[in-house]
DNA sequence: CTATTATATACTGATTTACTAGGTTTTTAC
DNA sequence: GTAAAAACCTAGTAAATCAGTATATAATAG
């Protein structure tokens, strides 16, 4: 289950590839359009920074703009940044797996499957694709 | 993120697949086994027991065995059961959905795809397919 | 009757989540 | 050079969830 944490960093991002192409725009317009708390949106944001995801300036008339073009950000970079990867379960945060039964573990490789699944999907979406609903008329984002 | 609650379920489905062809298989057993406590896995079989998926006596030589062959129950049926559902947000938790943004949400369908793919997936892999490894000898579970 | 099992309910310590609060530093306009 | 606007930093907190323990009752086989 995807947290706040990464969903408002996507929103955010999302934000940004919208309305910031030449200024730099500030925080507290992103949480008046998206309606989340600035001072949260203070906290999330140094960890899409640190991944050099952003170009910021500080003082009057500073704020944040993407470092790249939209179709360079997929949505799988952002949430594995800002959730701390996207591990469907324990066992699978750390490689190589530290769990002792890992040999024997009949149930492991569903659960690599599962991870492969899931990256291979969100990899597949860009915050320009999301922006170009038309890509998929249907909400249908199957690759 | 699946829990421990889901992953010893399904473990304690598959030992049941793998030891209760015929006698009921007592909970110490599995515990024992599987290197659970058994006083969790209590607290846990209530719900596989609800769903149906168990049948159980009660006194000396009681105990749990599966209620139809292996083959019948997919990983997906069980997590969706002790996980309470797989939505891979909490906005997908109920239907229909509740978030006054959801008409204009842009990231809605992609999140939806999300929720297919990850069902899609653990509906394909039932628990005789876990206990025939060979049927994927490199680990390769994709459908 | 007794040992063995399931079943039910309550409790607990630790961690995580989703924030809020208060402050410091940097930049710019005037 | 001062005021305002912004980023940046650190700490705190109420509520929920997680991963179990603990204790008691009910049914069953022999």
């Amino acid at each position: 289950m995807v947290s706040t944490r990464g969903r408002y960093a996507l929103r955010l991002m999302l934000d940004l590839a919208e309305h910031g192409s030449e200024d730099f725009v500030p925080l507290k317009d992103i949480a008046e359009r998206q309606g989340i708390s600035k001072k949260y949106l203070e906290q999330i944001i140094p960890t899409l920074n640190r991944a050099g995801f952003l170009q910021t300036n500080r003082g009057f008339q500073g704020g944040y703009k993407l470092a790249k073009n939209p179709d360079k950000y997929t949505v799988g970079d952002i949430l594995r940044e800002t959730e701390g990867g996207l591990a469907p379960i324990s066992c699978l945060e750390q490689s190589p797996i530290q769990c002792p039964r890992a040999a024997e573990c009949i149930t492991l490789p569903m659960w690599k499957g599962l991870q492969d699944v899931i990256n291979n999907y969100l990899n597949g979406i860009t915050l320009q694709d999301l922006i170009d609903k038309n890509k998929a008329p249907n909400g249908d984002y199957y690759i």
